[in-house]
DNA sequence: GATGTAGGTTGCGAATCACTACTTATATTA
DNA sequence: TAATATAAGTAGTGATTCGCAACCTACATC
C-alpha cells in the first residue's frame, strides 16, 4: 500500500485547517448559531450566550475579518451595530447542522428544537455524504483523488513488523 | 483531566454545544482528519500534525473519553497503541467534510485532493441540507420546530426602537 | 443636564497552549 | 546479554488565551 497521504497541517492545501482557522476558536460556532437564529447585536449575543464581553468582542471582530459576519452601524440608532451573516457565513449552515445533528445523536440531549422544512414542517434529513448521482455514501465507499493518484480513506494500514 | 472550563452554555440543551464539548478544542478536528486518513499511532499523529506531544496526549485521551476514538494496545508490539475511529467518531465524517468543503470554497486553497465515490471516481456532492423527500433546502426554507411552536430561522427581528 | 443604553476596552488572575527534555516499557541489534 | 532504538507518553517552563468585573465613550432619552 502506498504511503501517500495528505500533508496535514498545511494551511495552504487543506480546507479543514482553513475552516478551523476561521471557525475553530471557542464560542465561534455558538455565535454563528445565534446569528442563524436571528440575533444581530452585541448585547443580544452576550445575553444569550453568557460569554465574556471581551471574548465576544474579539470573536465578532474575527468573524468580521474572515467575512463571515458583516458589521454595520444602524442609521436609526447610531449606538447600535448590526452583525449580519454574509453569504460566506450562511454557507456554513450545512457544517453547523451536521455538527449539531451529531451532537444530538450521540450526546445526552433531551429535547432540542428540530430543523424542519418550512413547507411541510417535517424534519430535515440527517446531513450525509452523497455521490454525484445522489446515492448516499458511506466511509468505505470514499477515496481521495489527488490528480491521478488514489489514497484509501479510513482503511487500516498494515503494521510493518 | 476533564472539564476545568465552564461548559458552553447548555444553550437550550443544544446538540451543537454538545458536539463542541467533544470536538471544539484546538487540534481535535485535525486529529480526526488524520484518523480518517488512516493514521493510528501517537507518533504518526505527532509527526504529521506537528502538534506538541503533551497536547496530543491530552487530545487523544479526550477523544477516547468521548468515545470518538478507541485505544487499544497492539498485541504484536506491546509498545504500540492503536487509536481507531469508533462508529461515533466515524459518524463525524459529514460534519468534517462539510467544514472542509466550506474551507475549500471560501479559503484560498490551491489544490486539495477531492473526495470521490470509490465506484466511479467522480467527486461527491457538496454537503447540503435536504428535506425528508430529498429536496435541497436553503436557509429561507427552514424553521425550528420546538414542540408546538415555530421559530423563524435566519430572519430579521424588528428593532424595538 | 442627568440618566440610560450599546458596544466596546482594560487589568488581572486562572487556565490552557506550546516547546523541550525526560521517563518508562518494550523491541531490536551487536 | 548488553547496548541501542522505538513508542507513548510526562514534566517543567514560559507564552498565550480565557473569563470576570470594572471602566470608558458615544449616543439616545427623559
Amino acid at each position: 500500500m502506498g504511503k501517500l497521504r495528505e500533508n496535514l497541517g498545511d494551511y495552504d492545501n487543506c480546507g479543514l485547517a482553513s475552516a478551523l482557522e476561521a471557525m475553530g476558536e471557542r464560542w465561534s460556532f455558538m455565535i454563528l448559531r445565534a446569528a442563524f437564529n436571528g440575533l444581530h447585536h452585541f448585547e443580544e449575543f452576550q445575553a444569550e450566550l453568557g460569554i465574556a464581553r471581551n471574548i465576544l468582542a474579539g470573536r465578532l471582530a474575527r468573524l468580521v475579518d474572515h467575512g463571515i459576519l458583516e458589521r454595520t452601524a444602524l442609521p436609526t440608532d447610531r449606538r447600535k451595530v448590526v452583525y449580519a451573516l454574509t453569504e460566506k457565513g450562511a454557507s456554513l449552515l450545512p457544517a453547523m447542522v451536521a455538527l449539531r445533528q451529531w451532537g444530538e445523536t450521540w450526546g445526552r440531549i433531551e429535547s432540542s428544537p428540530t430543523l424542519v422544512d418550512d413547507r411541510d414542517e417535517l424534519p430535515i434529513r440527517p446531513v450525509a455524504l452523497h455521490a454525484h448521482d445522489g446515492r448516499a455514501l458511506r466511509l468505505e465507499e470514499l477515496r481521495w483523488k489527488r490528480t491521478g493518484e488514489l489514497t484509501e480513506l479510513g482503511g487500516h494500514r498494515e503494521e510493518e513488523a
